[in-house]
DNA sequence: TTACAAAGTTAGATTGATCTAACAAATATA
DNA sequence: TATATTTGTTAGATCAATCTAACTTTGTAA
């Protein structure tokens, strides 16, 4: 049995090796807001129940066992978002908070009976692709906007490190998920890049945020 | 701020209270499946924050707040039955464990958003009344069929002591919410009870349903 | 290449929720 | 009423998850 905080600490180390390749006990600490030492025992605790690879002064990796087990959680939390989004009519930027919550709940069905409703989502309302039922996911291919040439056309597909400000920033901007963007030019001095995109909206967006908005070529 | 464990006592206090009027440490020891000496130590801790009445072997009684937390709870948990019954089409005995773990979710609008797309329902798949939004509940006056003479004929208006076997043993004899139940006989030796309601089916019920199922006269 | 900083580890304390063993009070029964 | 049973309480142990303090290893920069 794994316990709620034990999945907490998989969905973590899943996220970071997503993001960063590497895990570290240093991550873990400031991704979850606990204290090196805590993080180093259960380290050791999920090595016992061989959900992970532990070796002292080594970087921290998930067993083939840990993938799936973390690929689940995540699976419940972004059907939970869809859920929450498409049926239950709530903002983009209010179901995190909810899903983080929801994603601990032990029964098969309440999560096979959401997956049905949503006619089987293959990605959540952030653009982030939900695993399968064996906890396997598909990474997308996707490019930064802020990695784009001027006159690229390109396709919003999903947005990253989505705070709840970060999400009514870009809905304030009736910027959402499958929108055509056009970058009419890139200020050389800081990156910050002006785009327009349906209906005549243009916008002069920061480096940081293009940073977060991942898009297709079209 | 109320811990996961601390809203278990309170619901289950305030369940015993509605069954049998006096909360005893050996009831929540009980029923919670905990051993008496934990009841007793969390019942001081309840007592410290304001949520019990404590005295040395008197029986319990919740505060004032602490019937409006545990009133809180319960509305969550029936809400989410209704609509995992109502929304999800899950089945009334498939709902409880499920809503078990949902009640503990903290988000106001999570739970609004329910209510509102369930139409501020007043009764939970059960026909248990849903609290209100300060955690007031409204008892209903209801009779159990085992009370009734030869002859009644009565509306099914809620079930009690609602185990996933029984909700399934009626609904395999099609017995729900609301149905028109004429008494035929009761059988003086063991008070089982031979009813007919539509369509057309006559069943011989022994007493220990005929307990758990409450009626009003029509 | 040595020294300092950052990251990781060990040891031991704390907190919340649980337990068992032993004792005390209240209640039921002979 | 005296005794036995049930219920309630106290004391102290355990376990999971956290912490702080002190120490070690690794990596970096002078």
């Amino acid at each position: 049995m794994i316990s709620l905080t034990e999945e907490n600490y998989l969905k973590a180390m899943f996220n970071i090796a997503d993001e960063k390749g590497e895990v570290s006990v240093n991550d873990l600490s400031k991704t979850l807001n606990i204290k090196m030492p805590t993080v180093n025992s259960m380290m050791k605790k999920l090595a016992d129940k061989k959900l992970v690879h532990y070796e002292s002064y080594k970087p921290l990796r998930l067993t083939e066992k840990g993938k799936k087990e973390a690929g689940l959680i995540i699976r419940k939390h972004r059907l939970t978002e869809m859920f929450l989004v498409d049926k239950m009519k709530l903002g983009w930027e209010d179901v995190h908070d909810i899903a983080e919550q929801i994603e601990h709940i032990q029964s098969i069905v309440f999560f096979e009976k959401m997956d049905e409703l949503l006619d089987y989502p293959k990605i959540d309302p952030h653009g982030s692709p939900i695993p399968d039922k064996h906890g396997k996911i598909i990474f997308k291919e996707y490019k930064k906007l802020s990695d784009c040439q001027s006159g690229d056309t390109v396709k919003l597909s999903a947005v990253i490190h989505s705070s709840s400000d970060f999400l009514k920033f870009l809905s304030n901007r009736q910027m959402h998920l499958g929108i055509k963007i056009k970058i009419k030019s890139i200020e050389p001095f800081d990156k910050s890049i002006t785009i327009s995109y349906p209906k005549s909206h243009t916008e002069t967006i920061s480096n940081i945020v293009a940073e977060r908005l991942l898009v297709e070529k079209i």
